[in-house]
DNA sequence: ATTACCGTACTAACACAATAATACAATATT
DNA sequence: AATATTGTATTATTGTGTTAGTACGGTAAT
């Protein structure tokens, strides 16, 4: 699993985006079993305690499940997964959306400018 | 001056954003006097040493300057403000269109999704 | 001149995220 | 059975952003 993490924010949340949107596509299917704590930690290039802590948050939300000794395995919540995800896509087009306009500019012309975006 | 403050991110470069494109927007004109220090900090809900790092930082750029005992001035730059305000649209296009992508969201979906926003 | 306001500087404290380094317990592998 | 791998827990440390409090010196208004 390859990651992409903006070392400019908080590393923790962006792992558990990135596995929830795994999960939400179906790269993950139920019962499958997830890189350990020690891998996603040197594959990703940061600390273990901040993977563990992304996956034991992970599993409060019943996204994931871990059986001691042997690893963490996805769950059987591909909805929960693609509702989360959905509201994750939903509040950071708000957040994008609401900054712009702070910057002086009006939704259309953020529209536009987003229609033209070209990368 | 009202602020437009996400608390989920440091302070101190949102009040550089924001007073930067009052600046390019023409909002404040050259040698215009800005809030105080203390002023914006109580305005803001923030601590006065965080406006005095902002102010302090955009005097550097050149946009404002101080005039001890006196104040802050808007300096003369439209130009550079402009500039600043132009890159950082783009930044934030860009990182906002990067997270969706690795959302799993192509880029035509991202500007339909945006396109079809309505709030 | 006195008062009030302003920029400026400094130290300390706090919260948070992340790192580092262990250690222990359970499972899997051999 | 022995070893390696895994999850889990704990404590300490670092870096950063912010807050808090205080103090000093310059400017403006009365």
């Amino acid at each position: 699993m390859q990651w992409k993490l903006d070392k400019n924010r908080p590393i923790c949340p962006q792992i558990k985006e990135q596995i929830c949107v795994k999960l939400a596509r179906g790269d993950f299917k139920a019962h499958d079993k997830l890189s350990s704590v020690r891998e996603v930690a040197l594959s990703a290039g940061v600390n273990p305690n901040t993977v563990q802590k992304a996956f034991a948050e992970m599993e409060q939300t019943g996204l994931i499940y871990s059986v001691r000794g042997s690893g963490w395995f996805a769950s059987d919540n591909v909805e929960t997964a693609k509702g989360i995800v959905g509201a994750m896509v939903k509040i950071k087009t708000a957040a994008y959306i609401n900054e712009m306009q702070s910057f002086g500019f009006s939704l259309d012309e953020i529209k536009k400018y987003v229609e033209e975006w070209d990368a």
